[in-house]
DNA sequence: GTTATACATTTGTATATACAATTGTTGTAT
DNA sequence: ATACAACAATTGTATATACAAATGTATAAC
């Protein structure tokens, strides 16, 4: 990834705005590309992963689809659909609400849980070492900055 | 987007690092999204846009489909039928290597650099109003974790 | 109760992405 | 020269994404 510093540097005159354009792209996919790797063999892609730890996160609580989605960080995906693959890995349930039969309500399984649990430490690992050439202080100055760009 | 300092913070004991994994994936989809809205009514993704700005770079010397793919920011994706569709809107054209028959050179046209060139002021503003929350320092502050990250 | 409207999800379709397999070209060893 | 490996691009195929249209359900107005 050295050569990103050569792309930024060896264009002639770039703007601080558009430099850290051009980072964020960059970390993103190569974030992506890295936890990818790790979520193959079990046959998940990312928002499958992240929706499934978004269920576990509702300790039993099941969701609906469209709560499912706000949540998603790629709101316009298809969400049925992707509910539909983890679906058939039994990684989810999905049952009709009964209050609104307009709504389905998904809730993640025992083997999807067990899933996760396994994929845990190697995420987090995987994290880990993206994050490793900052020190913690560093660390928080970039989760302050972001989170202002997010504002 | 609030709703992103709503998910870090209730997410029980979120890590520095988790949290920054989360940053970067939304504000990546942020700018994209934003980013696309204005290229939407040329017709343009953003990697086929990234592309034309690598060709326009060259300042008329052409690439081959290697040189271009290198410079990509998604290296997995195919260049072969992204360039065909700039092709067809006419914003570059590719000739054969004379030297070496296996390569294609591809170069921008002149309607892909007036394209682009009108593009430019709508493209930076919006850059600039992302990173708009943040002041000099705190950019240039950004850039240079950001760096550290990308090496 | 019927009609209209809003709601929640599903389906359809076009495009994009990921990756493997194939085609055609060049260089090299014999 | 021929055979073989390496190279550069293209094609095939499965999946993912973006967005519009359609389906089925609930709520409200009259």
């Amino acid at each position: 990834m050295k050569e990103l510093e050569k792309i930024i540097s060896s264009t002639s005159n770039i703007s601080d705005t558009k430099a850290a354009v051009i980072s964020i792209f960059h970390i993103n996919n190569y974030i992506k590309e890295t936890i990818l790797t790790h979520l193959k063999p079990h046959d998940l892609s990312i928002e499958q992963f992240n929706v499934m730890r978004i269920l576990r996160g509702q300790k039993g609580n099941p969701l609906n689809l469209q709560d499912i989605q706000e949540r998603m960080i790629n709101k316009m995906s298809n969400t049925t659909r992707l509910v539909d693959k983890l679906l058939k890995k039994r990684f989810v349930k999905r049952t009709i609400c009964k209050q609104n039969r307009r709504k389905v309500e998904i809730s993640i399984t025992e083997l999807g849980l067990k899933t996760l649990n396994d994929l845990d430490a190697v995420i987090d690992n995987t994290e880990q070492n993206i994050t490793a050439p900052l020190n913690n202080e560093e660390l928080k100055q970039l989760n302050k900055l972001l989170l202002k760009l997010n504002n």
